[in-house]
DNA sequence: TCTGGGGTCCTAGGACCC
DNA sequence: TCTGGGGTCCTAGGACCC
């Protein structure tokens, strides 16, 4: 049996777990650059703010009701994620963290009489810990535990727990289900189910497996056999190694100056690197991107990428940093206004599996070891106390972040003040 | 002024090998 | 009508996820 149990509108909720007057208030939290809206509480959910809405789409609603407003916080959401999951892993035996904020548990060695008093356990148990409202969906499969939590909070809200203890409910949840709202189920495999004439979870079930295969890959075929609660989606206790690692952003404000653009290039190789050295991965090779931007028809468009292998795997920033460089000046095009610039290091491979040019001079021990000094200082002293010249101290493509709150949990500065 | 960022898996088709 | 057969590796593109 597994367990699937999501936090309820996770970021919302670690805005307002250090603001409990924000208790019944609707809230927002907006994407990088403050764009668009990527959670919202119920309130602001009941309001019709939708995911993804663009913020200044919002600012009518937002001005009227009275909503709160941020700027996402990662440290904080990933501190106290950090927190909600070790929390659940003292609860069972197994869990495979799925997502910043949900997890997977392993029932299959727990011997409860009523696996919803479990959930209900579970649910309380964060609540009091930490703080985050969590709902709990139980069922045979993953793709069934997902609709289960799904179900938990559209149909038993008060509860926050659905468990599909036999077929009876399990039928209940597919009559109720939307294909669109099946997980694996996007837009474009929606269309084709409603053409072929399925409107729910359960009429799926009813498909010939030959279609779910042919039409829609071993994937369909999968989903299939978990609809019908035979478990295809295997276990990941252990997270693997990231195969591609990816540092994109979109800036502030378009820009046509190729300083800019190296400069933010030379930052985001630094992240790729950083996280490179974490995983203790190297890369074969790295990518670069530049984009501007299509909500802008009126101004002339390009989209420029280039990879460049590494002459030797690496995760050394400066050496990344130069390739990135040279990628950048072959695509840059003058005359363009550019929205984004994107780095991803691809074939990453185990740092200890590197053969080394018979060319190569450099010492890739001391740099290393340079480096994850560096990472060290960073990781306490916060983010690019130390870095490599080429990454520029103005930061001229800075983000918009106008709404921060502050890193409770993490920076002692930012500590909650109960009284000044 | 203003529309996120970071990933995965699967398949088809081409290059290349013996 | 026929063009060998069987295999691997790589990449691009399309689908999906949170």
């Amino acid at each position: 049996m597994y367990a699937l149990v999501d936090c309820n509108n996770f970021y919302a909720s670690c805005e307002r777990l250090f603001q409990p007057k924000l208790a019944n208030r609707a809230i927002v939290v907006l994407s990088n650059n403050d764009g668009c809206a990527i959670a919202r509480s119920d309130e602001a959910k009941a309001l019709g703010i939708e995911m993804g809405t663009p913020a200044f789409l919002m600012e009518d609603i937002i001005n009227k009701n009275n909503v709160a407003v941020f700027s996402s916080n990662y440290t904080l959401y990933g501190d106290l994620s950090d927190r909600v999951m070790k929390t659940l892993a003292r609860l069972v035996p197994r869990l495979e963290v799925y997502s910043i904020d949900e997890s997977f548990l392993d029932l299959s060695d727990m011997h409860y009489t009523d696996l919803s008093k479990l959930g209900v356990d579970i649910k309380e148990t964060v609540r009091r810990n930490i703080g985050i409202p969590v709902s709990v969906g139980i069922a045979p499969t993953k793709t069934l535990a997902k609709m289960a939590n799904r179900y938990a909070k559209k149909k038993y809200k008060q509860l926050g727990v659905f468990y599909a203890a036999n077929q009876q409910l399990i039928d209940e949840m597919l009559d109720y289900t939307e294909v669109g709202d099946i997980w694996g189920i996007g837009r474009q495999y929606a269309n084709l189910l409603q053409r072929n004439g399925c409107k729910t979870a359960m009429d799926v079930t009813k498909l010939p497996e030959d279609f779910m295969r042919t039409k829609m890959t071993v994937v369909g075929q999968r989903l299939w056999n978990e609809l019908r609660g035979v478990p295809s989606i295997e276990w990941e206790f252990e997270p693997p190694a990231k195969k591609n690692i990816c540092t994109s952003r979109s800036f502030g404000k378009l820009t046509g100056d190729i300083s800019i653009l190296k400069e933010a290039a030379s930052n985001y190789t630094a992240a790729c690197g950083e996280k490179l050295r974490r995983q203790n991965s190297c890369a074969k090779a790295i990518n670069v991107y530049v984009t501007t931007n299509y909500h802008k028809p009126d101004l002339p468009q390009y989209t420029g990428s280039i990879s460049l292998e590494f002459e030797t795997p690496t995760n050394l920033t400066g050496e990344m940093i130069s390739y990135a460089l040279k990628g950048l000046e072959i695509i840059y095009k003058e005359g363009y206004l550019f929205k984004k610039v994107g780095i991803t290091v691809l074939g990453l491979i185990p740092e200890n599996q590197i053969q080394t040019s018979m060319f190569d001079v450099k010492d890739r021990k001391k740099e290393k070891d340079v480096l994850l000094s560096m990472d060290k200082i960073n990781r306490l002293m916060g983010k690019d106390s130390v870095r490599m010249a080429s990454q520029g101290f103005q930061r001229r493509y800075k983000l918009r972040a106008e709404h921060l709150s502050n890193k409770y949990t993490t920076n002692i500065n930012e500590i909650l003040k109960v009284k000044n």
